[in-house]
DNA sequence: GTCTATATTAAGATAGAC
DNA sequence: GTCTATCTTAATATAGAC
């Protein structure tokens, strides 16, 4: 079998244990093959596992969450879409995120200028919609940071209250959290009547 | 001395590193003791250690952000105190959510009840000011929970930017976010008069 | 309460047969 | 490409002196 064939594997164990807990023994349960061979696929051992995955994961990125940002549509209708991949990304809020795995652990210095592009990448295309839809440049970004935040969080919430409605939903709001930015609120409050 | 003494160190190295990646040789250094003086204070060894780490930070939230939720004020004031206790716990945002770096790795299991009553509380305690407020109860837990969403979320993207004004903004603008919930919204939408 | 020394187990990694 | 067997190192843990 290629190598390929087991990174969603190695993903699953990665996201489940974080780098420091998914030792070998575990991997080479989980993918029914021998320590000896894990090396022959990965001969710099877990390192350039963790490694690969982060290119399957950033190949899958640049395949579907940034296209969905990107097709046609206004930004509420690319919003929805990319929500649609993070369900997938995440299985509805089941997976934690390996990025945020990655920022703590031994592995964090290896890996944190990757993680930190991604996450840049992510928020940059974020950005594009909100600002194509008219909306200021710095709080575009600052949008979509929230946005990033907003799914980090209801990860963590999620996982930690046992319970993925709370990823659920924030999925959904997340248009509408967006696209209502705080410029729009005090024109709201200004223009108030009552 | 005492092992409280040595908690505040213990709750830094397990931020840091997780509870896999803080082995007891880095925390025999970081401490000045030995393993078997480790060992001493905690017999049960790393899990123990982790225990008592976890009832430290329990006391610090009942002694410090559960009470700045109670105090004098209105909602606004309380929630700005809450942002400050938070501040200090955070360190300003260097430092991860211990309660975020338990819902992975091989202590998941073990933590994980305890995790989610923390989180439960924290929640309820936000939900309680703004029903306070006058905000409908089911609003009050989502916009509760959308707190403790942001304050996680910030924190792993401070992290993964390198960049801790991204925390130092959620926080300062957690209680405009929490009381403009989307009930308000809607009003202003329906009173807009231009 | 802390140490040195040591035991035990597991993790990471490699050699060489098939 | 996968295996068994083995090696090395590090992690967890304990005994017993001071």
């Amino acid at each position: 079998m290629p190598k390929e064939n087991y990174l969603p594997c190695l993903l699953q164990l990665f996201r489940q244990y974080g780098y420091d807990g998914a030792t070998l023994s575990k991997i080479a349960e989980a993918t029914g093959l021998g320590k000896a061979s894990l090396y022959h696929h990965f001969p710099g051992g877990k390192e350039e596992m963790m490694i690969s995955v982060l290119a399957y994961v950033e190949g899958w990125l640049g395949k579907n969450l940034l296209p969905s940002l990107q097709g046609n549509g206004n930004a509420q209708v690319k919003l929805q879409r990319m929500g649609d991949r993070l369900w997938e990304l995440y299985e509805g809020g089941e997976q934690p995120c390996l990025f945020a795995i990655l920022l703590s652990g031994s592995a964090r210095d290896t890996f944190h200028a990757q993680v930190q592009r991604l996450f840049e990448t992510w928020i940059a295309a974020i950005a594009a919609v909100l600002m194509a839809e008219g909306m200021e440049a710095n709080v575009a970004k600052q949008q979509a940071e929230k946005a990033v935040i907003l799914v980090q969080g209801s990860l963590i919430l999620s996982q930690g209250l046992n319970d993925v409605q709370v990823f659920k939903r924030i999925i959904s709001d997340l248009p509408t959290e967006l696209l209502l930015n705080r410029e729009q609120l005090s024109e709201y409050r200004t223009n108030r009547c009552y």
